[in-house]
DNA sequence: TCTGGGGTCCTAGGACCC
DNA sequence: TCTGGGGTCCTAGGACCC
């Protein structure tokens, strides 16, 4: 086996870029919702030590000193620019995964080519149709791919694309042994630690062990790791997108929210989100768990709960499963607290096939819920999300409301009033 | 003042069964 | 004083990813 694994470089700042050429070779930051943390930064930026994840009170100062630019994030105009990249990318194999928002890895199996030429073909290509700076890396498994991309990126020498296939063992092992470990795919801050205690410092050395003991130490999937590092295929590649286990749909706000009606009109909206992403995978659920809290943050009375609720027969009604979430949260709530974060995540999830209905359940009225969500999605589909709604979700009342989005830019592509126009 | 939102997989331990 | 062995299912929590 061969794969690609082809990401886009600083995604969401690359793609603010596209729009706004002038953000070329400038610091900036793509920031988290409620403009809270970087979540993405331009080379410029990571020179200027900004790291992932820092908090945008902490990194302010730069903005003046060192011209630093912050944004607030626009998913929709990152999740349609991913969409359009994935396209471009699908066009250079029969099978490919779409990992992440910026990330895909592609089958090279049998492909009887340079390869290395191959990437740069497709690093060219999707810089030229859609302006996105990419990395390529290639390698035997997933595993030796991604760890391709890493050194792509971080050694210039690559010029963005890396190929392991075409090293001697004794050149992969050479960088192997010059890259420490906790840069590899599965490796965190836990495991990091761990493995430097027992001396296991390097990439090199992580390949090296035997996997049958790093199992028995370890876990399956620590295993696994050292198999894929040695070009033994253990991650398949998921070329069919496999139903979510698991929805979530939440929010933390900007300003605390301490009214109950307020909490209910955003759960209401974030349940008709996730129920929308349940219907699109035509599945159901059987169970699902609300919660609301306090922010540990802020020096304020702490106040946390959740709630776990079963629905009668398996469901994806947004009417029927907003009864149940707001029913659930007047039981949770308590006055007097500001609430920083609520949300619902839905576990339990089967296919809305064959639903078996219960004894209590009225199985037309059933079918015709389906068939209203069915309406309901298309129109809001059709005319914009939000254009019909249930009433408790109030009037134009959206959890997006109460966060602060004060660096945002344009719906480029997806907002017929947003769209950029050249002027003569 | 100010710290995201969305996922996956694995394991341990409890409840329950025979 | 003494308290089986084996199995399944479920849940909570930890670790990881982007």
């Amino acid at each position: 086996m061969t794969h690609a694994l082809i990401d886009g470089n600083c995604f969401y700042g690359s793609c603010e870029r596209v729009f706004r050429p002038s953000l070329k070779g400038k610091p900036i930051v793509v920031l988290s919702n409620n403009d809270g943390c970087a979540v993405a930064r331009s080379d410029e930026a990571k020179a200027l030590g900004i790291k992932m994840g820092a908090p945008w009170f902490e990194i302010k100062h730069l903005a003046q000193s060192q011209g630093l630019i912050a944004l607030s994030s626009n998913y929709t105009l990152y999740g349609d620019m991913s969409d359009r990249m994935m396209q471009i990318i699908g066009r250079f194999s029969p099978d490919q995964e779409i990992y992440s928002i910026d990330e895909s890895f592609i089958s090279l199996k049998g492909f009887d080519l340079d390869l290395t030429a191959y990437g740069r073909t497709i690093k060219e290509t999707v810089l030229k149709e859609i302006g996105i700076p990419t990395c390529v890396g290639i390698g035997k498994t997933k595993t030796l791919a991604k760890l391709a991309n890493h050194f792509a990126k971080k050694q210039p020498a690559w010029n963005g694309v890396c190929n392991l296939t075409s090293l001697t063992r004794y050149e992969i092992a050479s960088l192997m042994k010059q890259t420490p470990v906790n840069e590899i795919w599965g490796i965190g801050r836990q495991l990091h630690k761990k493995l430097n205690d027992q001396g296991i410092k390097t990439v090199f050395e992580l390949a090296k062990l035997d996997p049958v003991t790093a199992h028995k130490n370890f876990n399956i999937l620590m295993a696994n790791m050292i198999y894929e590092l040695r070009g033994i295929e253990r991650i398949s590649l998921e070329t069919t997108p496999v139903p979510k286990q698991e929805i979530m749909s939440s929010r933390s706000f900007g300003n605390p929210i301490t009214s109950l009606t307020l909490l209910e009109n955003v759960l209401s909206e974030l349940t008709a989100r996730a129920c929308q992403r349940l219907r699109k995978q035509n599945s159901c659920i059987t169970k699902c768990m609300i919660f609301i809290g306090t922010s540990p943050y802020r020096s304020c009375p702490q106040y946390r709960n959740n709630l776990m609720i079963s629905v009668n027969a398996p469901t994806n009604s947004t009417d029927t499963i907003t009864g149940l979430a707001l029913k659930g949260l007047r039981r949770i709530f308590k006055n007097n607290f500001q609430y920083s974060k609520a949300g619902i995540l839905f576990v339990d999830i089967i296919s809305a096939e064959p639903v078996q209905g219960s004894l209590f359940d009225d199985e037309i009225q059933d079918r015709r819920s389906m068939e209203l969500m069915a309406v309901v999605d298309h129109i809001n589909c059709a005319h914009g999300k939000n254009t019909i709604r249930l009433a408790s979700a109030g009037n134009h009342m959206s959890p997006d409301w109460f966060m602060k989005q004060e660096r945002k830019t344009q719906e480029y592509t997806t907002n017929w009033n947003e769209l950029l126009i050249a002027r003569a």
